[in-house]
DNA sequence: CTGGTAGCTATTTTT
DNA sequence: TAGCTACCAG
């Protein structure tokens, strides 16, 4: 291995294999590179054969990209080597060894989706008012138990006298129950259950110990308590534990994480070796001074310092914008600057936000400039709602007695099997002690289910035959089966609207990607299909690169760079958020989550904010965040707003910007005049898509008492009359 | 059983 | 504002 290629530091990181190790890895400081490298060097200097090496990650997008890497640099030489999420890995451990901890070893997982489902359950069994105990929240306390290993009755015995937790405590027994009795875990099972395995067991503990000479951790700030304990416990044998990450960039507290695993390594592992990458290969200095200057004042952090070679670089942009559409307005007209002058490509840039909300703006603004974009967020795939029908259709084909899944589709199409009827059917199954499916099977014996038994026939008929009619090999094929034979096919054929079309291309996809699993898989069975599909959070999005401008929350953006950044929304209230301003711990995550922003520009930086923003419906006044004021006005530019009421953009004229429209609606608001927001300006012979009726142009346009009417020929439904400002109509591309 | 509406709440997200 | 849920009437 040529040695050359790196600076000092991560050469020192790349040879120090034996003992344990934090590389304290800041922002674009090769810390992948540095991974991959040493892993290679292990393999050359035949320190360890592949498969005596681990490394975890945290998402399957970051497991994909070392293996990739590592195959790269040797070659076949990777074979056998475990490199995973630390779900994956232990979904490994567990399928084996399970059995000792008296679950069967074809159990299933369950996801977040179906948690909430279950604690809804739980809640109503025991009588808990969900307003009083709310699931998210009771599923948050659960989760915090158990990342704290903490079983339900340690629990119990913790609280005791304590009321609220004291029912809090019950309902987290219950949900463990229910999750045991349908052979299911949840995510964090996943790693505690591996944990308890390990204490429990000591030979299967041993077995991974000597199995694993080197184990790697990436992203290790972001641990979680459980996941700390099963790295020792994994690497307790050769202690030869490398474990990448920054303590700047933890920002997944409220998900678990906890800091203090990273910050106090070296107290954890005796002995251990810490080696600082400071030096960051993405950025120019200016970008890295302001998060030096930012993160500095964090106290509860090891410390670094990011310089580069590559030069000062342009300042930091800061616009001080009177509202979030001038503010939007800046953002979209800066783009077209960079891309029409100054020779960047639209997927050069980044906008990033601290919340989901401040996208709409954002993207309103940018289509009326015609600036092809994405938004990363929200709803991924496997959370659609048809497809978690399909899977619940499926899980029940591999697993008739999967009441939550039975629970999920009973009437999905509607087979007039309600609510009164799927609680008789749980009460009569609870009472014979069988699984609700069963119950179903043999109605015509039970009473209370007489007058509904044709009904329930039909549906276990169904799942019967598709059972028997099908091959599980070929999961693909099932769902086929399910899609066209439960009437699912039929129910979304029958009302003819866009959000239909999508949920049957989304089905096409779903289809799609089980074939590709067949191809993938030496011997593919249903039941893998369905692990897989549990543990792959995403057909990942992003990756696949049209020339658009990507929105994303600043969490999103972690682990991403960009030549041309956006952070906008900085203000008060915002970014630091309202919620974060009671706590200093709080308040240095919301500060680590602004230097992973700045970090992500590699040119260059544009810093926003909006004095003046609507919130809930009402508007609400803030002051710049305090983060502005923690960068040194040596690295900024302020820009001057242009409020000139025409502009020119790209050459052409624009008839009014999205500012000049807001402030005449603000203006007649306050004179009394009511008036909703007006979409933007449209003019007859405009494409336009609306979300129900679909693709159209427009005829005409007319104003009427300060709106506008439009009058649109949709391709599909025809003509229509349309008020502007209810339309909500996106240019066509 | 289903469809409609009144009322409430409101970061960040991977597995 | 908007999206979701709980509750009620047919």
């Amino acid at each position: 291995m040529n040695l050359d290629q790196f600076n000092d530091r991560q050469k020192e990181a790349i040879l120090a294999t034996e003992g344990p190790l934090l590389i304290l890895a800041g922002a674009g400081s090769g810390k992948t590179t540095v991974v991959v490298n040493k892993i290679a060097y292990i393999l050359e200097q035949s320190l360890a054969r592949p498969y005596q090496i681990l490394a975890i990650t945290f998402t399957n997008k970051a497991a994909n990209e070392l293996k990739d890497r590592v195959e790269g640099l040797i070659g076949d030489g990777a074979e056998g080597m475990w490199i995973g999420t630390f779900h994956s890995v232990c979904m490994k451990i567990l399928r084996r060894n399970i059995s000792l901890l008296g679950y069967a070893s074809d159990f299933l997982i369950y996801d977040s989706a179906d948690q909430k489902t279950l604690i809804k359950r739980c809640l109503k069994e025991l009588g808990m008012d969900e307003k009083t105990f709310p699931p998210k929240s009771m599923l948050a306390e659960i989760s915090n138990a158990k990342d704290n290993l903490m079983e339900p009755d340690v629990f119990l015995a913790a609280y005791n006298g304590d009321f609220r937790m004291t029912k809090v405590g019950e309902l987290y027994k219950l949900y463990q129950k229910r999750l045991f009795e349908a052979n299911a875990l949840d995510f964090d099972d996943i790693i505690i259950l591996t944990v308890k395995l390990f204490s429990l067991d000591a030979e299967v503990l041993e077995f991974y110990q000597n199995k694993f000479r080197y184990v790697f951790v990436d992203e290790y700030q972001d641990t979680n308590n459980a996941q700390y304990l099963l790295t020792s416990q994994l690497a307790g044998k050769y202690r030869n534990i490398c474990v990448v990450g920054d303590d700047d960039q933890s920002i997944y507290k409220f998900r678990g994480a906890n800091i203090n695993n990273i910050l106090d390594f070296e107290k954890e592992f005796d002995q251990a070796k810490v080696i600082k990458l400071e030096q960051n290969y993405r950025s120019t200095q200016n970008i890295l001074n302001a998060a030096n200057c930012v993160i500095a004042n964090n106290a509860g952090r090891k410390g670094k310092e990011l310089w580069t070679s590559n030069g000062a670089g342009d300042k930091i942009l800061l616009f001080e914008a009177d509202n979030e559409y001038e503010e939007a307005d800046y953002i979209g007209k800066t783009i077209e600057k960079l891309v029409k002058v100054d020779g960047m490509r639209y997927c050069d840039c980044a906008i990033l936000y601290r919340t989901n909300v401040q996208s709409r703006v954002l993207e309103t603004t940018l289509s009326g400039f015609g600036i092809p974009y994405r938004v990363l967020a929200g709803l991924r795939f496997y959370d659609r709602k048809e497809i978690k029908d399909m899977l619940a259709y499926l899980r029940l084909v591999f697993n008739p007695n999967d009441n939550l899944s039975l629970m999920r589709v009973v009437n999905e199409p509607s087979r007039k099997i309600g609510v009164t009827t799927v609680e008789k059917v749980a009460a009569a199954a609870a009472g014979r002690d069988i699984s609700m499916f069963a119950a179903m099977e043999i109605a015509d014996t039970i009473p209370e289910l007489a007058k509904v038994t044709e009904k329930l026939l039909t549906f276990t008929k169904l799942i019967r035959e598709i059972q028997t009619d099908t091959d599980q090999t070929q999961p693909s094929k099932i769902i086929e089966a399910v899609y066209k034979r439960s009437g699912y096919m039929d129910m979304l054929l029958s009302e003819d609207s866009v959000e239909n079309q999508t949920r049957i291309e989304n089905i096409q996809e779903f289809i799609l990607s089980a074939e590709e699993y067949e191809k993938s898989s030496e011997e593919p069975t249903l039941f893998e299909f369905l692990e897989n599909t549990a543990l792959i959070a995403d057909v990942d999005n992003y990756d696949t690169e049209a020339d658009s401008v990507v929105l994303m929350t600043l969490h999103s953006a972690k682990g991403l760079e960009f030549p041309a950044v956006f952070l906008c929304g900085l203000e008060e209230g915002l970014f630091p958020s309202q919620r974060s301003m009671y706590s200093e711990e709080e308040i240095e995550e919301e500060r680590r989550l602004c230097y992973v922003g700045i970090t992500r520009a590699k040119k260059r930086l544009t810093l926003s904010y909006a004095m003046r923003r609507s919130m809930y419906g009402g508007s609400v006044y803030s002051k710049a965040s305090r983060f502005l004021d923690e960068i040194p006005q040596q690295y900024v530019d302020i820009v001057e707003a242009d409020r000139s009421p025409k502009t020119e953009v790209g050459g052409r004229k624009k008839a009014k910007s999205q500012s000049d429209l807001f402030q005449e609606i603000f203006e007649r608001k306050s004179a009394g005049v009511r008036t909703e927001p007006v979409s933007y300006d449209f003019k007859a012979g405009d494409m336009v898509v609306h979300k129900k009726f679909g693709t159209g142009m427009i005829l005409s346009v007319t104003p009427a008492g300060g709106d506008v009417k439009l009058e649109i020929v949709f391709d599909e439904v025809g003509t229509k009359s349309l008020m502007g400002s209810f339309a909500r109509l996106k240019k066509a591309q």
